[in-house]
RNA sequence: GUUCCCAUCGUCUAGAGGCCUAGGACACCAGGUUUUCAUCCUGGUAACCGGGGUUCGAAUCCCCGUGGGAACGCCA
């Protein structure tokens, strides 16, 4: 059978951690099985979808390298189509309109509730006959009143629902417009849709929509409900547990391969491996993976697969996207088998991309601003003649001549001479040199700015 | 409230009846390397929610509790 899902997000909001990780099992799992990956911008609420939220969504996933197969289908473009289904289910009676207003259904519901009851309409416009009346109404699906619908889902197994405790629910509104549980029916069995693959949040959903379908006479599609993303207080991730959208993550610095990582393995498994490139997971994706029990999601685990992703990528990369998509220009790191090595040493510590900056601005800029605690503790407390000292040998040395090693080789003298211990003098270097007490290695540090610039610090306390 | 789902270290997870004195990763702690911080290396702390079954044997199967989550809308 051939493989065909959709991806369906609803543009009222960006795309957030949770969705993409929906968008990530669907993509991967059409990539591992030769099928097709389709996205359907659910926009029924006209209220609350807007267009930017649609450009976001897409840039979001173009970002995380989730291409999709054909143009989205955006819904109200299909409106036609449902109110032809619509009108099919009126005339084969397997639907029928209601009149029953906010006020009454209100008054339903709380009724239901009271009699220990899920809050449900009661059908009171099922069997109505004789004239219509006058005013606005919304078309009801008339769902079967016994029995037991099954979901046999990939990932629940089998879950059964009695059908009693399922309502008429509205699939036309009042204006004309299809709801959600229609609207999803009708697409995902007119796209083709092999496979459902989405948050557990719809498991509940899905036999109203197994009900339609069987209404409707159609095909239902396989179903996978993969658990929910949670925040660290354990409910439901969502915008106050701070940065939930994916374009947060890019602003903030993460790499898309280590976002695209981080969330594959929420809910996801594949033994003991914990590192997966696009090409393994579109090798080898599997719904088996999947795990039934929600997860939280950790932002450290994220920073550790950043770093990780960082230090895969080569100077030129890391450099070109920094220039890119942070306005942050290290290429003059690129000119000099020196400044390749602090590169290389910033690189290893970075856990974000914006961490760049800061890690390097000490090397960009001469006017680099210094650690006073440190200045006031470290430098202030070393001998001047030993930097005074320090400053004749690096001075004596040819500017070809100042390596790492010698120029670290002189602190060494400098401190034997003036019997002191190595880190009394090396400390108060790297502040002066650096502004702050963790910066990389000395001597790439040394080498790095050469003889005259790190003549010219030691020298300006 | 009702329905449905879920339950292994702090977190992500491995585990599909004996391979489990429960493995890996992140985080954390300690030691080592080092001119600092970090990296790196080595080691360590830390979990099968509880109670009943089934079985020669249960983290794994069943039941009941408990706890958590989701859904119940003319939102999606």
């Amino acid at each position: 059978m051939s493989v065909v899902v959709r991806f369906a997000p609803s543009p009222t909001g960006m795309l957030h951690v949770g969705g993409a990780r929906t968008a990530i099992f669907n993509y991967f799992f059409a990539r591992a099985h030769g099928g097709r990956f389709i996205l359907r911008i659910e926009d029924t609420d006209t209220e609350r979808s807007k267009q930017e939220y649609t450009d976001e969504i897409l840039d979001s996933m173009r970002w995380l390298g989730l291409d999709w197969d054909a143009e989205p289908i955006y819904q109200t473009q299909r409106f036609d189509l449902y109110r032809s289904y619509v009108r099919k289910m009126l005339n084969a009676g397997t639907a029928y309109k209601c009149w029953a207003t906010a006020a009454e259904i209100d008054e339903m519901r709380a009724k239901a509730q009271a009699e220990g009851k899920k809050p449900m309409y009661d059908r009171r416009f099922r069997d109505f006959e004789g004239p219509e009346p006058a005013g606005p109404y919304v078309v009801r699906f008339k769902a079967p009143l016994t029995g037991t619908t099954i979901v046999h889902d990939l990932i629940k197994g089998d879950v059964s629902f009695a059908n009693e405790e399922i309502d008429d629910f509205v699939i036309l509104r009042s204006n004309d417009a299809p709801t959600y549980n229609f609207t999803v029916v009708v697409d995902d069995v007119e796209m083709g849709i092999s496979h459902v693959i989405r948050g557990d949040d719809h498991l509940n959903n899905t036999p109203k929509q197994i009900m339609l379908m069987n209404a409707l006479g159609m095909k239902v599609p396989h179903y996978a409900h993969v658990p929910m993303i949670l925040g660290s207080d354990k409910v439901k991730l969502s915008k106050r547990h701070g940065a939930v959208a994916v374009t947060n993550y890019r602003e903030e610095g993460y790499l898309p391969e280590a976002m695209l990582n981080a969330l594959v393995r929420l809910g996801w498994a594949r033994g003991d491996q914990e590192i997966f490139s696009k090409a393994d997971l579109a090798a080898e994706f599997k719904l088996e993976g999947c795990g039934s029990s929600p997860s939280v999601f950790d932002r450290t685990k994220l920073d550790h697969l950043n770093n990780h992703y960082i230090r895969e990528k080569s100077l030129e990369e890391l450099s070109d996207l920094l220039k890119l998509s942070y306005g942050v220009d290290l290429s003059v790191l690129l000119a000099t088998p020196s400044s390749r090595k602090l590169f290389e040493a910033l690189r290893e510590r970075a856990v974000k991309l914006t961490d760049f900056a800061s890690l390097a601005s000490w090397y960009l800029d001469n006017n680099f601003v210094r650690d006073e605690a440190s200045m006031k503790e470290i430098v202030a407390t070393t001998p001047r003649d030993a930097l005074d000292a320090l400053a004749g040998k690096w001075a004596a040395l040819a500017t070809a001549d100042f390596s790492g090693p010698k120029a670290f080789e002189a602190i060494k003298e400098t401190a034997n001479n003036l019997k002191l211990k190595i880190p009394q003098l090396a400390k108060p270097v790297r502040v002066l040199l650096t502004g702050t007490l963790a910066s990389p290695d000395l001597g790439i540090v040394l080498e790095a700015l050469g003889r005259d610039r790190a003549l010219e610090r030691l020298r300006r306390i």
